[in-house]
DNA sequence: ATTAAGTACCGGATGTTTCT
DNA sequence: AGAAACATCCGGTACTTAAT
């Protein structure tokens, strides 16, 4: 280690240093080294969809599948061996890209699941709202969390079909998106899974499943995580949302 | 004792198959 | 074709366990 240092560049050997982390057994360096690779696991899910032979399959699926393989890959790259991370990783992640699409004979279930993903958003408000104990403000700050978060949603869906334009007057008003801005910064004030798991599922669209096996964590405890999350953020968003709009 | 995380189960929504 | 029954997935929650 200290021998192979002096050969390398300041970036490299922080690098290293983290997979030496990783490897330890520290889930946070792990999780950066994921992080880290995500923009080359993009590139290599559009390498595939741009070779695909059907549409049966959105790109999101194929980053889908880029992301397990990246995550495993991960997890089982031995940094010892000299070979460069995207070299390993890129073999692993086309076959899970290739595994991903052969077993997807539930794919219609996803693209479903993930066309209902506002509508549960609206199921579950309706239960918070529906809680008879919790007082009036609180309700219409799950109201205000809730339809912002619903349009962000909207919005990465509109920058992946390249149609940024025009939407916006449509539906967001300026009401609507300064409420989306106060969101914002209550979300950069959530701390450590939470803020991942919202910004994960929100902004990325990622499922529950997929973020905890990329945190190393239960499915069960990124539900709890995500409503820990979403319960800070109305908590924040008291009294500084709702005089403007409510 | 407190907090983070896991397990097992529930209910809703959707898709598929079977029956009329 | 339409209804009904069944299956599956997903997020949520109550309870338990482990770590500090």
């Amino acid at each position: 280690m200290d021998r192979l240092e002096q050969s390398l560049s300041p970036a490299d050997a922080q690098l290293q240093a983290l997979w030496l982390e990783a490897r330890g057994g520290n889930a946070g360096a792990r999780e950066r080294l994921i992080e880290r690779y995500q923009g080359f696991a993009r590139i290599m899910a559009a390498k595939s969809f741009a070779r695909r032979v059907n549409d049966e399959s959105e790109f999101d699926d194929y980053l889908q599948y880029a992301r397990i393989g990246l995550i495993e890959s991960v997890d089982r790259f031995d940094a010892g061996r000299g070979i460069k991370f995207e070299t390993f990783a890129a073999v692993r992640i086309s076959g899970a890209i290739l595994n991903g699409l052969a077993s997807s004979s539930e794919l219609q279930r996803q693209l479903a699941t993930r066309r209902s993903i506002l509508s549960e958003r609206v199921a579950s408000l309706r239960d918070e709202e529906a809680r008879p104990d919790e007082d009036v403000f609180a309700q219409l700050a799950d109201i205000a969390v809730g339809m912002a978060l619903g349009f962000m949603l909207e919005e990465t869906g509109m920058y992946r079909d390249g149609e940024r334009t025009g939407m916006d007057d449509c539906y967001a008003g300026l009401e609507m998106r300064q409420l989306q801005e106060q969101v914002r910064s209550a979300l950069k004030e959530l701390q450590g899974n939470r803020a991942t798991v919202i910004g994960y599922h929100y902004l990325q669209q990622i499922p529950f499943e997929q973020i905890a096996t990329m945190l190393g964590l239960s499915k069960g405890r990124i539900a709890q995580l995500h409503r820990e999350a979403l319960g800070t953020m109305r908590e924040r968003l008291r009294g500084t949302a709702l005089d403007t709009r409510f």
